[in-house]
RNA sequence: GGCCUAGUAGUUCAACUGGAUAGAAUGUCAGAUUUCGGCUCUGAUGGUUAGGGGUUCGAAUCCUCUCUGGGCCA
């Protein structure tokens, strides 16, 4: 808003003393290190001006601040023209927001566009690690953020519930499993459709070593194991619709899908809609003959459909098989199209790992071509892998932190430090259960959500989470300290007139006005990283304040009324940026 | 082999998308606070932005080559 008076008023002063537009204004917050607020970069300017960028910078302040009443001063450093704005403005500003709920938030209008946020995504046969995490809590937050964003957000998810893996599970739990449920066992179902495919795989690797031993080669060997053969021959089973494998699938996948509905209510994700890859992955398929039609695919002498995309750089990719059978981008096709007829999206996000980038840029090309105009509104959310100390996950190997069991850690470290504090002792049992999950869970999302999503972290489980510093715990702690101070001023009050305001408390200002761009910034670069840095910002700016400054003890009582109005507008920010982000804030900890 | 992607203090991350002396946290060291909540605050320490070359008033950011890591495709 008062970035925009300026840019305006800015580009006025250019055309009146240079007699010329300016292509483009350069105006960002001054430094820390300099005096003033906002700071005009006129380098780019020197080319219109003809001058020196001292005597440019110069000329363009003298006028503005003859032209704009709430700029009380400027200074010049070489090229850099800052700008001061008065404290008043600052206060009124300040009272501006004061008394809007919701400051920062878009409202959702009927007309609103409609993003729809595919993310999470699982394979139904094996649970969800860390990995998954940072998808659902990015995909989450997204959704969130978009929301805040005045866009009509759904939340949707393509469960891979066929397909070769599964079959496997299914092979040896029929093999090993002696008829093992979750109820007999106690496992979450998820947990024991996964042990299974583990098991497959230690079977599997038994038989590649003793063929070997036999005398195969490797290549042989890891085509004819047995086991991998029944897998094989279930899934052509599975594909005619045999009912005694669709009733073992459809039970083995039912436990799976108990266990993933455990965790999801864990981690407090939801969706609008699911979508199963059995019922969509013949879908794409009416799609070729279109694509022939429209001179998009190509079908070679053996009967499979391509696409020729080295024009764009790209090469050649099948779209069907010689058999007739679809591929994934195939699928993806059709489910994109489903998808346009079940929500008329304006714009569509995945949220997938960077494995699939080139994957992505294929699917998004392919539906340009076929002249879908939302193709163009289509975002790959490509973020980096989850590795570990020692590498990266792989499921089969039982290399992966396991996302409930990590959870649960979690929720205990929470908890410990918590008893260790002391301060909860008048709370009841359960109460303090949900506060120790809070927590946990804070740390957890904060720590995945605060780092840039395209960039690969690198994760150790022992190490990694903190409860000091750039954390979601330490935000935490600053939300509960401002809600203590509330509990202790219980009169109601209004602001009061007649207010001078501190560097401290100008500098809080700032950052508070600032929300509603930041929401903006985040939308517009699907990430919730730029939350969840602001949020940090906000948070030390306050406590530097508190730390220093009397709230409830001021010297006046207009003083305290002020002070504690600030500090409980930060609150509710600090509170509407991390339920962006997913994560709750506790009114004690 | 071809293509994509990343490389920033010891470590984990920033840097308003080309702007000022590259900032935080953590770690280490030194301090403050018998305070409205000690999960707080203030200092100090720590950098040839992987390396070379280029583009320009100005480069961590753009181009180019090399090195290293990760990924995708055959």
């Amino acid at each position: 808003m008062i970035k925009k008076i300026l840019e305006n008023k800015i580009s006025e002063a250019i055309s009146v003393l240079y007699k010329c537009k300016a292509i483009s204004i350069q105006l960002q917050k001054t430094r820390a290190e300099f005096e003033g607020d906002f700071t005009v970069v006129v380098f780019p300017l020197l080319k219109i001006t003809k001058q020196n960028p001292e005597k440019t910078a110069e000329e363009i302040g003298s006028y503005l601040i003859h032209k704009i009443s709430f700029i009380s001063k400027y200074n010049v450093v070489k090229g850099f023209l800052n700008l001061s704005i008065s404290a008043s403005f600052w206060i009124d500003k300040f009272y501006e927001i004061y008394s809007v709920d919701n400051f920062g938030i878009t409202k959702v209008e009927k007309n609103s566009p409609v993003f729809l946020v595919e993310f999470s995504s699982p394979n139904t046969n094996k649970p969800i690690h860390l990995g998954h995490l940072r998808n659902n809590f990015l995909g989450f937050s997204l959704a969130k953020i978009l929301s805040a964003n005045g866009k009509k957000v759904k939340k949707v998810q393509i469960i891979n519930d066929r397909g070769i893996h599964i079959c496997k599970s299914m092979v040896a739990w029929l093999e090993f499993g002696n008829g093992e449920t979750p109820k007999s066992s106690g496992i979450k179902g998820d947990h024991l459709v996964g042990k299974y495919y583990v098991k497959f795989d230690e079977q599997y690797r038994k038989e590649v070593s003793s063929l070997i031993k036999q005398g195969s080669t490797e290549e042989e060997a890891k085509k004819s194991s047995p086991i991998l053969k029944r897998a094989q021959q279930m899934l052509v089973k599975w594909e005619d619709g045999d009912s005694k494998i669709m009733d073992l699938w459809k039970t083995m996948n039912g436990w799976v899908y108990e266990g993933f509905d455990i965790t999801y209510k864990n981690i407090g994700v939801d969706f609008d809609k699911n979508y199963y890859e059995s019922e969509t992955y013949l879908l794409g398929k009416e799609i070729v003959d279109l694509g022939i039609k429209k001179n998009v695919f190509y079908k070679k002498e053996d009967g499979s459909v391509w696409i020729d995309l080295s024009d764009e750089g790209l090469d050649e990719k099948v779209i069907l098989r010689a058999d007739g059978t679809t591929v994934y981008m195939t699928q993806d096709i059709g489910t994109a199209l489903q998808r346009q007829k079940d929500f008329s999206f304006s714009n569509m996000i995945y949220t997938v790992a960077n494995e699939q980038d080139y994957h992505f840029k294929v699917l998004f090309l392919i539906l340009k071509k076929l002249g879908y105009s939302w193709a163009n509104n289509c975002y790959h959310l490509s973020y980096g892998m989850v590795d570990l100390p020692t590498g990266r996950m792989k499921s089969r190997e039982g290399t992966v932190v396991d996302a409930d069991e990590f959870l649960n850690e979690m929720i205990n470290t929470a908890k410990s430090i918590s008893k260790e504090l002391g301060k909860l002792e008048d709370m009841s049992a359960e109460k303090a259960e949900e506060l120790y999950s809070t927590i946990g869970l804070g740390a957890l999302k904060y720590f995945m959500l605060k780092v840039d999503p395209k960039k690969r972290m690198l994760f150790d489980p022992k190490e990694s989470i903190d409860f000091n510093g750039n954390t979601g715990p330490f935000i935490q702690y600053t939300y509960a300290r401002i809600q203590s101070l509330v509990r202790n001023y219980s009169a109601k009050f209004n602001l009061p007139n007649n207010i001078s305001i501190s560097p401290k408390e100008k500098d809080i200002i700032k950052n508070l006005l600032d929300f509603s761009n930041i929401i903006d910034e985040a939308a517009k670069s699907f990430s919730p990283a730029v939350v969840a840095n602001y949020v940090y910002e906000l948070v030390k700016a306050f406590n530097n304040y508190y730390q220093h400054t009397p709230i409830l003890k001021a010297e006046s009582e207009d003083l305290i009324k002020f002070r504690l109005g600030l500090s409980i507008k930060v609150g509710e920010v600090i509170k509407c940026s991390m339920k962006l982000l997913g994560i709750d804030v506790p009114q004690r900890m």
